[in-house]
RNA sequence: GGCGAAUUAGCUCAGCGGUUAGAGCAGCGGAAUCAUAAUCCGUUGGUCCGGGGUUCAAAUCCCUGAUUCGCCA
């Protein structure tokens, strides 16, 4: 039975790069619908940037530009990301559209109409400098309890503490710097403590299967905890949308941003063969999906829900939250360079299909986290990809076309494949459903169990003792198996790799696979192409050149909250370029560290610790020390790291006799970016202790200590 | 602070009441040489975070402690 499904991914905010967290919900999204695509389904996945709010009005300012240009040029740059990493949308829209306009007016009425709208007064903190509100991550002042200073309106880094923004001392506009002043505006809201909201809210995320059970069991604690109404105005000057009939004031950003949506799919129905209202109004057997952060769970499960019904449109069908991305079994880090985009990945040639597959073999179904470990990365696609799955192709097509002029077996043998090969055709099956209920590491795992049965395939048959010995038939019959065998596992892996699979079926010389072609087996006598090699292997240096490029060398903003957060956040996550320069580097320090922000001046400020982690410094045993000819100061050393010996020119031939340090231990600074001299590249520093006039001193080691290890 | 999740082999993970706890990678020992060193066979390795309890039976359930992570609109 054909399935018709609307999917989204959520929208990414038009203030900031794509990155390696947002790319886990991209891929997730991507693969599931490439496999509901081909299984012969109706599948419209849809996708705009998130572009309204006070970050993006601030930030345009900031650069000097209107939002609109800012939010132009953003989305160029986002939609060049996800078609680097083969996200295929069928839309790629954004809030600030008119059909998201007419929407979301649509649904306001609607919902003023039912008397789910009240007006109310509230008081806010207002810059009388900027002549605006303020929302709270735009307050900054003393904590209340500790006193230390420039603090977010919510919780002091320093000690922990949380309040509201009212209790902060001295509190200053992020904005202007000046001090705010309370202020009362009316805001208009959603009446989501309604009794019938509260009722249906309770019916739609408690019954049925429109969340996963962790995601019930959250939003259980939230009603416990008491549903308020939702404020979904804000006051001009706001970059967004101007509320019909209420002169200055505008939509909350998280309210037209689900329904941009409807207003990306609305758009892409206008070009035609698509019936928009098949998908958004109840009834029917349509599906609506989602897939999002869990971050952003409390607006797809309970405001976006509510909003639908109460406007009559249909609900969603599915709600899927996943987990949030760490690297090395850290958050990302700007300054460990592991806050990776997808911009620099893609710039530096690394292969797309690289990371969709190891974030394929970490998915599942759940809210869990998932970690990016990269020397994890480096192994599992060597060994999965190149060693295990193209290393089938490459194996077999040798022979295909040196002995048979490329030409397949001459007679059918799908009873004799079975038998062969037992199973592989029967785990479309299995894999198919892992798919489908988003557990890609099960269908990996299965796929990969699968490639090794191929690959033990060959060595029982040894098709290269047969071209010796001239068993013409059976070496042609075993190679066409081993074709056939990769075949199917390109089809089970298709909608990880869809680029590898496009280039199999050229090789194979094949119409685009579908799932249903696991059914079949290649023609008797069918001619394939030459074989060009479908993947490369990753190298560790460019892992390594990955993180170095998405490095800064800045101080560590102690603010890089939950960088891997939906950008979604927009009035939450202030944008790096609004903030001010003072770094509060304290809070990332555990150990006494930096008493108050250094000052920015001082000729040595207090570091983190994770500044200092950023320097490897290794023992390193001295192979080798020569004289280099013609220089003056230089020693040409050669260092023995232990799993590497890396060059490096020390200078300091006036105190040292090269043949008397030969074989002592010494510090070395391992991740010195390599420099070239006059008589060759250094590759590192050897460090020494001296002061003007006083001579050099290479530090010493105890011994015990081995080549390779880490000095900290 | 409140709530939740996680903690299993060197690494990344699976197992979630029932034979001696598994996989991939790494390591080690063999084999092989078709394949852009890719493969195959064999093998080392674990007080399943600590402590209590429930049960004929616990990595799996309950309590408690530790650590890590997340959420608090």
């Amino acid at each position: 039975m054909s399935r018709r499904l609307l999917v989204t991914s959520a929208l990414p905010y038009a203030n900031g790069s794509i990155h390696f967290g947002h790319l886990v919900e991209y891929i997730q999204t991507d693969i599931w619908v490439r496999f509901q695509k081909m299984s012969g389904h109706e599948v419209h996945y849809v996708c705009a940037d998130d572009t309204h709010g006070t970050a993006i009005m601030l930030r345009a300012e900031k650069e000097g530009i209107t939002p609109e240009q800012l939010i132009d040029r953003v989305w160029r740059e986002h939609k060049r990301d996800f078609d680097g990493f083969l996200v295929g949308f069928d839309n790629y829209h954004s809030t600030h559209s008119d059909e998201t306009r007419a929407l979301s007016e649509g649904i306001y009425r609607a919902l003023k109409g039912r008397g789910l709208i009240d007006i109310r007064s509230v008081e806010q903190f207002y810059d009388p400098v900027k002549s605006m509100f303020l929302p709270d991550r735009f307050i900054k002042g003393e904590c209340p309890k500790c006193g230390a200073k420039d603090q977010y309106g919510d919780s002091c880094e320093v000690c922990g503490a949380t309040y509201t923004p009212t209790d902060l001392k001295n509190p200053y506009s992020v904005v202007s710097g000046a001090a705010p002043v309370r202020k009362a505006s009316d805001h208009y809201f959603f009446r989501l403590s309604a009794d019938e909201c509260k009722r249906f809210l309770e019916d739609w995320t408690q019954q049925g299967d429109h969340l996963q059970d962790e995601a019930r069991n959250k939003i259980r604690e939230w009603f416990d905890q008491g549903l308020n109404d939702w404020d979904i105005s804000r006051d001009a000057p706001y970059f967004g949308f101007e509320i019909p009939d209420a002169p200055g004031k505008y939509f909350y950003v998280w309210l037209d941003a689900p329904i941009g949506y409807l207003g990306s799919f609305r758009n892409l129905a206008a070009r035609g063969g698509v019936d928009f209202d098949a998908f958004t109004k109840p009834g029917g057997d349509t599906e609506m999906v989602h897939f999002i952060g869990k971050d952003i769970l409390y607006f797809h499960a309970l405001f976006w829900p509510a909003m639908l019904e109460y406007a009559g449109y249909r609900t969603p069908t599915k709600v899927f939250a996943h987990g949030f991305l760490t690297v090395n079994g850290e958050k990302m880090s700007k300054s460990r360079g592991t806050f990776i985009t997808a911009g620099s990945y893609l710039d530096l040639g690394l292969d797309p299909e690289w990371l969709r597959y190891y974030y394929a073999a970490k998915l599942g179904p759940t809210m869990e986290d998932i970690d990016l470990s990269l020397d994890d990365f480096v192994a599992r696609v060597n060994s999965d990809l190149v060693g295990k799955f193209v290393n089938i192709a490459s194996r077999a097509a040798g022979f295909i076309h040196k002995r048979f002029g490329g030409k397949l077996f001459s007679s059918r043998f799908t009873e004799r494949f079975e038998s062969e090969l037992p199973g592989l055709r029967e785990a479309a099956g299995v894999i198919a459903a892992h798919y489908d209920a988003r557990e890609f590491g099960k269908a990996l795992r299965e796929v990969m169990a699968l490639a090794d049965v191929v690959n033990q395939f060959v060595d029982k048959h040894q098709p290269w003792e047969l071209a010796k010995h001239n068993d013409t038939e059976q070496l042609h019959y075993v190679c066409s198996i081993v074709l056939n065998a990769f075949r199917l596992l390109t089809i089970y892996l298709k909608p990880v790799l869809p680029a590898v699979a496009a280039r199999a079926e050229a090789f194979l010389n094949v119409e685009p696979l579908t799932w249903a072609d696991a059914q079949t087996l290649l023609p008797a006598g069918h001619a394939i192409r030459p074989y060009e090699h479908l993947m490369t292997r990753v190298d560790q240096k460019q892992i390594a050149a990955l993180v170095e490029a998405n490095r800064e060398n800045l101080a560590p903003t102690a603010a890089t909250h939950s960088p891997q957060r939906h950008a979604q956040h927009q009035e939450n996550a202030v944008n790096e370029a609004t903030k001010p320069e003072t770094a509060t580097a304290a809070a990332t320090a555990p150990a006494p560290a930096a008493p108050a922000p250094a000052p920015a001046e001082a000729a040595t400020p207090t570091i983190s610790i994770d500044d200092f982690m950023k320097v490897d410094l290794r023992v390193a045993r001295v192979a080798r020390a020569e004289h280099v000819e013609g220089a003056e100061k230089l020693v040409k050393l050669t260092l023995d790291l232990g799993t590497e010996t890396r060059q490096v020119f020390a200078g300091i031939k006036a105190h040292y006799e090269p043949s008397k340090i030969e074989g002592r231990l010494v510090v070395m600074v391992a991740n010195l970016a390599p420099r070239k001299m006059r008589f060759g590249e250094s590759q590192g520093m050897v460090l020494a202790a001296s002061a003007d006039g006083s001579g050099v001193f290479l530090l010493d080691v105890d011994s015990g200590a081995a080549p390779g290890m880490r000095v900290k």
